[in-house]
DNA sequence: ATCGCGTGTGTGCTCGAACACTTTTTTGAA
DNA sequence: TTCAAAAAAGTGTTCGAGCACACACGCGAT
């Protein structure tokens, strides 16, 4: 039983043609009489004809020319990842004619991530992702890119009422939620919990106060005997301070303090805090599988950490790119990854890109 | 800057030769002058060629046939999922000319194992994709297999000694540590837990015992004040007998019982009990994302889950095989997949192949 | 009738690798 | 020196799709 490759070729003898012929109706170019037209595309879905995708790619030759819009991951190391992963997809696709170009910005500078994002627009690329940190300068730029018809899709950030031709990131919410889980199943008696936003400007990122609310939520919900409190701040300090003075206010007005929830990936400079002044009660979860918080994970002060996988994030949006680019396939609009909940036990499953 | 594809054509005008020569270097063919050889060697070094490889499958046109000998997903659902991501693998690989052939056995009869085994021999598939859930049935087919020159894939259960081209599934010595981390985590004050083997053959299943050594060795390394006792036992019952006598004498030895590991896909069983008797306080870790599983872990009287991934242990077998035998890439030896930890809260994004 | 032109239709080359086939060169024995 | 066999090198066809081009009509204007 084996199942024969339907050639152009076979159309065209069925249909008494030639291949010419079915081409053209197979490409809606036209010039071809209506009879042989209809005739053709019946035995088109008679013989369910898939075009060989191999053969296609052979011939077009077509080369696509993807630009990545992100943050330089000299400035912040979480975006190393992405990167690692977008290489690893462009290995893959190489094949079919994907390059990447790069156009590193400055997460820190919004005049940086503009003038890239002025280069991108000028260099007129075949597909775009994007990891938009700044969302009030990245819309205007949509509408452009939109307008040019350049496919973008973003990641890490979800932005709402854009049109990507795909989103690949986490729900925000539900990541708040398992959090919040996480550490209510460790935590024995009621107490109150810091949740932490540190380093952030909280007004341009809105999925830190999505998932806060998640956070939030899930002790809401819970039976009233067990009532803890939530509490959450902004922890903000320049280069050569010290997070220190600020967490010693915090706990000197909540002493019942059991557990602290930071909202991206710096749980490690909560994590030295803790270390420094034997706090090993404190429960800490945080994100992201960054060298110093895989440290605190090791000697379990950060509990558990849950991976964005900035890696697959990355990866993820090239194949997307490529998916509908390249293979035509159809996109879903939202591609979210999974929570994946990361101890020191099983830490090594998740480093390696598989 | 565009990346330019090296072809043969290339290589044999830079040595000053044909096509047809360098071919023959390349696929060791021999009839070659050894000066030759080595020039046209150091040219493809030099420039760095790599065949195209679409090019390649399309000239090639060869078929794979790849065979699994899986038990049936009827007879235990828990082998639904490698079907179905076998059936997403073929689907990414028809393409490549790679199909596949069912070989279902019987769990729970080794007659049916070695039939079909012996079956698969006979058909001579080019590779083999197999659950060795009947180790010592198994042991004299995968010295035929090899003798045959067909390359198997071992998933789900790991054995010594054979020679597979692959191992595919989980660490479960660290799948051990990880559950004990977890109950620890959530256990407050020391109390007694248990270990329990539900409804399985011991003896013919090494991995549960490793499951169980990592869990008893991550207590152990604990610090002598927090001391817990843990236990084990079997839990056999027929098919129409109830588990519940047998819990209700372990929970009268152990009053402080405080949590329950099943160490295979049968938690249900456990969790049921515990719901009718209204014993909330004992928490319950488990395997596999069962539909009887998932609805005990949406109650909460299953905590959590480890998946073992069983659609992707499927997925990547079949992976495995088609990159040794069409992209011709190294294998690794041990492919283990991520020990995810699965709760209620991040549960949706395990469900469906990615 | 002849040319121009639009509309259908068919042919043949291309992509890069694989391999069968032919041609050229080398070798060694008579 | 000659010639057949072996060795080495080169040529051409194939895979399936895509596309440029050539060709064959019919119809109206000159």
């Amino acid at each position: 039983m084996k199942k024969k490759i339907i050639r152009i070729k076979d159309i065209a003898e069925k249909a008494q043609t030639s291949k010419g012929t079915v081409d053209r109706v197979l490409h809606n170019r036209g010039r071809v009489a209506d009879d042989v037209r209809k005739r053709i595309l019946e035995i088109i879905k008679e013989l369910n004809y898939e075009p060989n995708f191999i053969a296609q790619s052979l011939k077009s030759q077509r080369t696509f020319n993807l630009a990545a819009l992100v943050p330089d991951p000299h400035l912040d190391s979480y975006w190393e990842a992405p990167e690692t992963g977008m290489e690893k997809a462009e290995k893959e696709l190489r094949q079919y004619g994907v390059s990447i170009s790069r156009y590193i910005f400055n997460p820190h500078e919004e005049q940086s991530f503009i003038a890239k994002a002025q280069e991108v627009t000028r260099e007129h690329p075949d597909g775009l992702l994007i990891a938009p940190v700044f969302y009030k300068e990245a819309l205007p730029f949509f509408k452009e890119w939109a307008a040019l018809n350049i496919p973008y899709v973003l990641f890490n950030t979800q932005i709402e009422l854009v049109n990507p031709l795909c989103y690949i990131g986490q729900d925000s919410y539900r990541s708040g939620c398992l959090a919040a889980k996480i550490l209510c199943f460790g935590l024995q008696s009621p107490g109150s919990i810091l949740v932490a936003h540190v380093n952030e400007d909280i007004s341009n990122s809105a999925h830190l106060i999505t998932k806060e609310k998640g956070f939030r939520d899930y002790f809401n919900a819970l039976p009233e005997e067990s009532s803890f409190k939530v509490i959450s701040k902004e922890i903000n300090y320049a280069e050569n301070e010290s997070i220190d003075l600020q967490l010693e206010i915090i706990l000197k007005d909540e002493p019942g303090l059991k557990a602290i929830y930071v909202t991206n990936s710096k749980a490690f400079e909560v994590a030295s805090y803790l270390e420094r002044n034997q706090l090993k009660h404190i429960k800490l979860v945080g994100y992201d599988l960054l060298k110093p918080n895989l440290n605190y994970l090791n000697k379990e002060i950060i509990n558990f950490l849950i991976n964005q996988n900035p890696l697959g994030q990355g990866y993820w949006g090239i194949h997307q790119l490529a998916n509908h680019l390249v293979f035509k396939k159809e996109i879903q609009p939202i591609k979210f990854l999974p929570l994946d909940i990361i101890t020191k036990e099983n830490l090594d499953y998740y480093l390696d890109p598989q």
